[in-house]
RNA sequence: GGACUGCUAGCUCAGUUGGUUCAGAGCGCUGCUUUGACAGAGCAGAGGUCACUGGUUCGAACCCAGUGCAGUUCACCA
């Protein structure tokens, strides 16, 4: 068959993945083989695959891969998450488009639109997934909003009600005008921005007196209760018990003192506005004072305001300063720099509300989780990152709050009475049941009602470990129990306490058991510049085409040779450009290979080149066992990349440059079929290493390789025992290499083509020993016929050219006459480099405090270093002079 | 402001317990090479005061202290 001149990945890639599918190879049943199962984070249903979901996939794949082709019973759960906030507003946005206001829906109509969104974009994530070529059981296809997930989390809710770890009540939360729910604590992102500080002047009532106070949010003046200074504060101490009036609204408030303000700051003096400050909220519940909440859901301006009711509150701020300013209240603005909160999914500058919310108690669930990680039950990668980080995280966790203002999640499942008392239970049936028990049948005519808000997102991923296999629904199922804990999670950095932190609370709390022994932390991935990836700069690559332009294997490899464990990962095409050509490369080695098939030689091997013999074959079969102990070593440490560095180095360099070349037959010659039988095994097992990372160029060479039995795929191919290397044989190909490069070198500087023999080498014996098929190389690839080894009788001939190689001499002999000054010159300066080494050995083993401190081995390692360098100067001056 | 991490070749990074055959790799760069696997290539080569300043040590890219710069993260000072 005639090979294409470069590999086509777009023939082979969606047929592979058919074809590993049709067989089955990723659905995972328990057996008796040992579980190796990751769950994938799942991705938002909002949009497509980002590269930091490819960077995450990738990983996930190799290490799925590889545990597969070792004896495990791997498992890949994929899914998607309903991603609530994000979603509803993706959906709020296009029924927009649609000219359909959301309010003007029913739950039921609205959830029905939203399904649809969902069935289009999920479906879209996973054809990314297929693609990029990830083993995942498909069969296993997971949503945080399936039927039996939903039942999860609401029986968890329960569950943790009942536990008195979930609680219901009004505390201070943040809150988003834009999609008008409240948030986490950590779905608020600060950002430093440049803000300005309004110096303002409250009349204290019964003087002419102002007390001026310094405030960013002038808009919230109307909400003021009262406002404050430090006891200790000369300036202001003569007020006790005055009432100061409010600007505009001519409201009265109190004068109060307290140790919190800072004399030093602005003019010592605080307005407090309970409602919309933290801080302030505090203050209020410590003296008592009342609560006006002027902002409405959507942040404008509500009628307790009494002014500007309506409008925007930054467009409320800009009116009221120009007011304080017209009526001679504002006495100066200031430059600020501040830090503000904004929605992390609607990018609205998050407000403070006071608002009545559930929550966990997290305290409780946090010690077990901290104490996972300290113990080394659970390890993560890098450590030293990220250790601290999740320490401080879980010793000074605040409580959850966890219900959202929206339709898309799952309801709380509260049911209310007309006097609001309410029952948690799993269902309506349960609830009626339980609120008879709790406060007696229902009035006549009443009805319970269902709290009308849903579960944060993060609620509900936190089950995923356990509920992918049903592990809350049917506990002790047959499947939780082989399948849980996972081994290995593999996950972005940014989601630490989003996600990873809680599920390890989640786990220990339904299971009394982690939910993966390790986890693994990729950075993030950002623009050749470091830029973040973002929409706005358009740096962020559509998946799809780059696929389509170099491959998935390209685009897998391109993303792992620059991605150090923890690092970012600083995205360039040239990276996958690097990796299509190494797929090329790989393939014109399969060319190269195939086309000795047709050239074997019909008689057995004689000794000399039977393939135990063969140097080349040997010292590969060393060098690819070196590998292999490394490459263990690095994926042991998640060092992924190195280890794909190692292999890519073995392939391109040892295999392709050096092997495939010493093993090559002559013009015209017949190959060996032991050599070429051992070159095939060489072959296939770079595949099956190289597999893991680049699972269709490889699964493909090894089918074109050699004809396969049925099922003889890559993809299931079980990992051989491997041994530790012969060093030796490492050694003497080092210097076969070295010679080789001496060659060229000698050619390169002397414009002797590689067509024109050298009639002539001269070696030292003892370098290459008596490997004759060591010394068939040789010739063959310097293009000389003699070699001889009378070293010390290498004549003063023109013609002879002689370097100093290892301690020894070797000499070229041409036809022609060579180039003897820049010869020369090359050997001084090899000369005084070592001289110059000599005389730092000499000086610190001629100090007596180096031999009597140092080590003995330290010492004799000088010593022997010494000697070698004394006989390489030794051999130039022969050089030189002879 | 606190904590953490980093600073090694033009770029991205290795460098395990301190020992000048240890200053490395990949990409990029320079020169040469085109009938025989591969120009999506081959061969050869150039490039670094290991951020800075001190200290410990016989000896420091590596250990310690300080400084500078960058990044991450936490924090209620209006």
């Amino acid at each position: 068959m005639e090979l294409s001149k470069h590999y086509d990945p777009a023939v082979t890639e969606s047929g592979w993945y058919a074809r590993w599918n049709a067989n089955h190879y990723f659905n995972s049943f328990p057996d008796d083989r040992k579980p190796f199962t990751v769950v994938i984070p799942p991705p938002n249903v909002t949009g497509v695959l980002h590269m930091g979901h490819t960077l995450n996939e990738t990983v996930q794949d190799i290490l799925v891969r590889r545990a597969r082709m070792s004896g495990f019973n791997a498992c890949w759960v994929p899914g998607s998450d309903h991603a609530s906030i994000a979603t509803e507003a993706r959906v709020v946005a296009m029924l927009r488009d649609k000219g359909i206001d959301k309010n003007s829906l029913s739950r039921e109509e609205y959830l029905k639109y939203a399904y649809d969104w969902k069935e289009t974009y999920g479906n879209i994530i996973y054809d990314q997934i297929a693609k990029l070529g990830c083993s995942v059981d498909w069969n296993r296809t997971s949503f945080t909003m399936d039927d039996h997930y939903y039942k999860a989390v609401i029986s968890v809710f329960v569950d943790l009600f009942r536990k008195k770890l979930i609680y219901r009540g009004a505390r201070m939360i943040h809150w988003d005008p834009a999609a008008r729910t409240a948030l986490s604590d950590e779905e608020v992102e600060y950002q430093d921005v440049e803000g300005i500080l309004y110096f303002i002047r409250y009349p204290i009532i019964g003087s002419d007196e102002f007390i001026t106070i310094a405030t960013q949010r002038p808009e919230t003046i109307m909400g003021d209760t009262a406002v404050c200074v430090n006891p200790q504060d000369p300036r202001y101490k003569n007020l006790k018990g005055k009432q100061i009036n409010i600007p505009l609204i001519n409201r009265q408030v109190p004068l109060i003192f307290d140790d919190y303000i800072d004399m030093e700051f602005g003019t010592g003096a605080l307005k407090v506005t309970p409602a919309h400050d933290i801080n302030d909220y505090n203050l209020g519940l410590k003296h008592g004072l009342k609560v006006i909440n002027t902002l409405n859901e959507d942040g404008t301006l509500s009628p307790a305001a009494e002014i500007f009711v309506g409008m925007d509150r930054f467009e409320a701020r800009k009116k009221i300063v120009e007011r304080l300013r017209n009526e001679g209240f504002l006495m100066k603005e200031e430059a600020y720099a501040t830090r503000l909160g904004f929605s992390q999914r609607s990018q609205a500058v998050v407000e403070p509300r006071i608002s009545t919310q559930w929550f966990v108690n997290m305290k409780p669930l946090a010690g077990p989780a901290l104490e996972q990680v300290f113990s080394g039950a659970i390890r993560i990668h890098p450590g030293e990152k990220f250790l601290a980080t999740y320490k401080y995280w879980l010793e000074n966790v605040k409580d959850w709050c966890i219900s959202r203002q929206l339709w898309w999640g799952q309801r709380i499942p509260a049911w209310y009475d007309n006097k609001k008392r309410f029952v948690v239970a799993e269902n309506e049936e349960a609830a009626i049941a339980a609120y008879r028990q709790e406060f007696g049948a229902l009035q006549e005519g009443e009805i319970l009602t269902q709290d009308e808000d849903v579960l944060d997102t993060w609620f509900s991923s936190w089950l995923w470990p356990m509920e992918v296999f049903r592990g809350i629904t049917e506990p002790g199922n047959r499947e939780i129990r082989y399948y849980y804990p996972g081994s290995v999670l593999v996950t972005g950095q940014d989601i630490i306490f989003f996600w990873v932190a809680r599920m390890i609370m989640a786990g220990m709390e339904y299971m009394n058991e982690r939910p993966f022994s390790d986890v693994y932390f990729t950075g993030m991935v950002r623009d050749r510049l470091g830029r973040k990836m973002s929409k706005s700069l358009g740096n962020s690559p559509d998946l799809l085409k780059l696929i389509e332009k170099y491959g998935a294997d390209a685009v897998r490899f391109g993303i792992m040779i620059s991605s150090p464990a923890g690092n970012d990962l600083l995205f360039d095409e040239a990276g996958l450009e690097q990796g299509r050509n190494f797929n090329n490369k790989i393939w014109n080695a399969l060319k190269l290979v195939k086309g000795w098939q047709g050239r074997l030689a019909e008689s057995p091997d004689k000794t000399e080149s039977s393939a135990e013999m063969n140097f080349a074959v040997v010292w590969f079969e060393n060098r690819f066992n070196q590998v292999k102990n490394e490459m263990q070593q690095l994926i042991a440490a998640f060092k992924l990349s190195e280890a794909l560095k190692n292999l890519y180095s073995l392939i391109w360099d040892d295999f392709c440059s050096w092997y495939l070349e010493w093993v090559k037959p002559g013009y015209e010659q017949a190959m060996s079929p032991a050599i070429y039988k051992r070159t095939i095994l060489f072959f296939d097992e770079l595949l099956q290493w190289l597999h893991p990372f680049m699972p269709f160029v490889t699964e493909e060479i090894y089918h074109l390789l050699k004809d396969r039995g049925t099922g003889d795929d890559l993809c299931i191919k079980q990992f051989g025992a491997f041994a530790d290397p012969d060093l030796r044989v490492l050694g003497t190909g080092g210097h076969l290499r070295a010679l080789l490069t001496a060659g060229r070198e000698f050619r390169q500087q002397h414009q002797m083509k590689n067509t024109e023999p050298i009639s002539r080498i001269v070696l030292p014996g003892e370098i290459f020993g008596d490997n004759q098929s060591l010394y068939a190389i040789i010739r063959r690839q310097l293009n000389t016929s003699v070699i001889d080894f009378k070293t010390n009788e290498l004549e003063k001939d023109q013609r002879i050219h002689v370097i100093p190689f290892l301690g020894h001499q070797i000499g070229f002999e041409t036809e022609k006459k060579i180039d003897a000054v820049k010869h020369r010159h090359d050997l001084e300066e090899e000369l005084s480099y070592y001289q110059g080494f000599l005389e730092n050995l000499n000086k610190k083993l001629s100090n007596e405090r180096f031999v009597k401190n140092a080590r003995p081995e330290v010492v004799a390692l000088e010593k022997k270093k010494k000697e070698d360098t004394e006989e390489k100067i030794a051999a130039i001056k022969l050089t030189l002079n002879g």
